[in-house]
RNA sequence: GGUCCCGUAGCCAAGUGGCUAAGGCAAUGGACUGCAACUCCGUGAUCACCAGUUCGAAUCUGGUCGGGACCUCCA
């Protein structure tokens, strides 16, 4: 298993911590508005690593944030009329419905920054004692100039942040990279601390969360490029000031979804919603695998609609493999290997184990599927049409694509006798009738 | 101004020093077929450009052109 490490910047055995165990965290939405397609992809990323951990047979422990304190949420109650907590509710739910949406697990450990403020306290209040937050008119501010190695992960040189930054009004902050703790407002809900009344950054919350449930370094922490710096950056610096870790071993980023070549953009209305897809989901899946993860995707209507294609294909031999072998009552008969479904299912595997290469991975799904077709036009065994739904089974499952079927009743299994007599029989009126009703019934495509 | 990434067939996309550069979509020829749908088989690129390193480069180095990101909240 390689993975690669954006901290060291190179492609790493995977060596898990506890044997047969991976503890992974990956940042959470600030919960104050539906999330759209580039949000899902890490949603959907990450959720396929965690499958493809637990098919391998780790035990995957994933803890992933929600930040319901912030300024965005406090705006968006103010704007609403509500208050903070019914608006984190609000968008919590729906967030867990997307992710549900795009085929992702929901069960996996949700912390909030509303149940963890006394552990954020207490970590800002510890790393004040250290001598690497200080105090100013309420605010506390973290010492970055003290961090030997602060920019290691997104590789950037102090001196060269310094020189780049825009000039900031904030003149109570020793240098302008310091990053704030801890904030003094009077705006919006605030929580009661030591060095006063106000609200958390939101550097703190996955570092204090982390401590919290893992009580240790992890293996993988996970998020979008576009948290490394400075969010991820500020995370390992808290962490080597408090614990003398960079908190995990590997640190995993995905690149980011354009649409139509261009960033999403709230401010210019180009923003696409996970809730506004219309497309079938497992197209939508298929899509966001379908480029390395570390790669940019660029989502158009065409390129999705390929997926689409190469879905209904896919659905279509598994339900077709699936029916013959109900029809012959082999459904949970004995599964008969074959060199070339083993052969695929090994390419599968090694595509996953070389950093997670989903498009590698797809291809071998591509290639099963062929083989599917080819075998079920052919007379194969039963057996081995069986074992072609399992390797189905064990990919569909590691890339969450999902197909909605069932065993066929007896009902259906005479109508579908019927239809095949009434061909026999060159009773094409019959033929076709019946013909309407399964496809009506889904049974055929 | 600083830092960094990318440029493979009409489209998407693997491959990152060595057999004839995977795969999919589209297109096109063929096969199968009661009709329809599906499916299967065949057909396409010297890897933006230039110069170098090397026995050998899409893969390494330098440059040119083009696209994008970050340095401020951002998946």
């Amino acid at each position: 298993m390689k993975i690669f490490n954006s901290y060291t910047n190179q492609l790493e055995d995977f060596k898990p911590i506890h044997k047969g165990i991976v503890n992974m965290y990956v940042c959470g939405p600030t919960v104050y508005n539906y999330i759209h397609i580039g949000n899902a992809r890490p949603v959907i990323f990450f959720d396929t690593v965690r499958k493809f951990f637990e098919h391998i047979g780790y035990q995957v422990k994933y803890v992933s944030n929600f930040t319901d304190v912030d300024d965005k949420i406090i705006t968006k109650a103010i704007e609403l009329e509500q208050t903070e907590k019914e608006i984190a509710e609000t968008f919590i739910t729906a967030f867990l419905e997307d992710v549900h949406r795009v085929h992702s697990m929901t069960d996996y450990t949700a912390p909030r920054v509303t149940e963890y403020m006394d552990h954020i306290i207490n970590y800002i209040s510890e790393l004040m004692t250290k001598g690497y937050a200080y105090q100013v008119d309420g605010d506390v501010y973290f010492r970055v100039t003290k961090m030997k190695d602060y920019g290691h992960l997104s590789n950037r040189k102090i001196d060269d942040l310094i020189v780049g930054s825009r000039i900031e009004s904030n003149d109570k902050k020793e240098n302008p990279l310091d990053f704030t703790l801890w904030k003094k407002t009077e705006i919006g809900i605030t929580f009661d601390a030591p060095f006063g009344e106000g609200r958390p950054g939101w550097h703190t919350e996955c570092v204090a969360m982390i401590d919290d449930v893992f009580g240790e370094k992890i293996d993988i922490h996970g998020g979008g490029s576009g948290l490394m710096f400075p969010h991820h950056e500020n995370e390992i610096a808290q962490s080597i000031a408090l614990n003398n870790h960079n908190i995990a071993n590997y640190w995993m980023h995905n690149g980011l979804l354009n649409i139509d070549g261009e960033k999403m953009s709230k401010s210019e209305g180009r923003v696409l919603l996970v809730r506004d897809l219309t497309v079938d989901m497992n197209a939508f899946r298929l899509f966001t695998l379908s480029t390395h993860y570390r790669s940019p995707i660029n989502f158009t209507d065409e390129v999705l609609a390929s997926y689409e294609k190469e879905w209904d294909k896919i659905e279509r031999i598994y339900k077709a493999v699936y029916l013959k072998l109900d029809l012959a009552d082999m459904l949970y008969a004995n599964a008969k290997v074959h060199p070339d479904l083993l052969k695929i299912y090994k390419d599968f595997l090694d595509a996953m184990k070389q950093d997670f290469n989903t498009p590698n991975a797809i291809t071998a799904l591509q290639d099963l599927t062929k083989m599917a077709n080819q075998m079920h036009r052919s007379k194969t065994e039963d057996e081995v049409l069986l074992s072609v739904i399992k390797v189905f089974d064990d990919i569909f499952f590691v890339l969450g694509l999902q197909v909605d079927i069932t065993p066929l009743s007896k009902e259906d299994k005479l109508l579908y006798a019927n239809w095949n007599k009434a061909r026999k029989e060159k009773d094409f009126d019959k033929a076709d009738e019946y013909r309407a009703t399964l496809i009506e019934k889904g049974i055929l495509s």
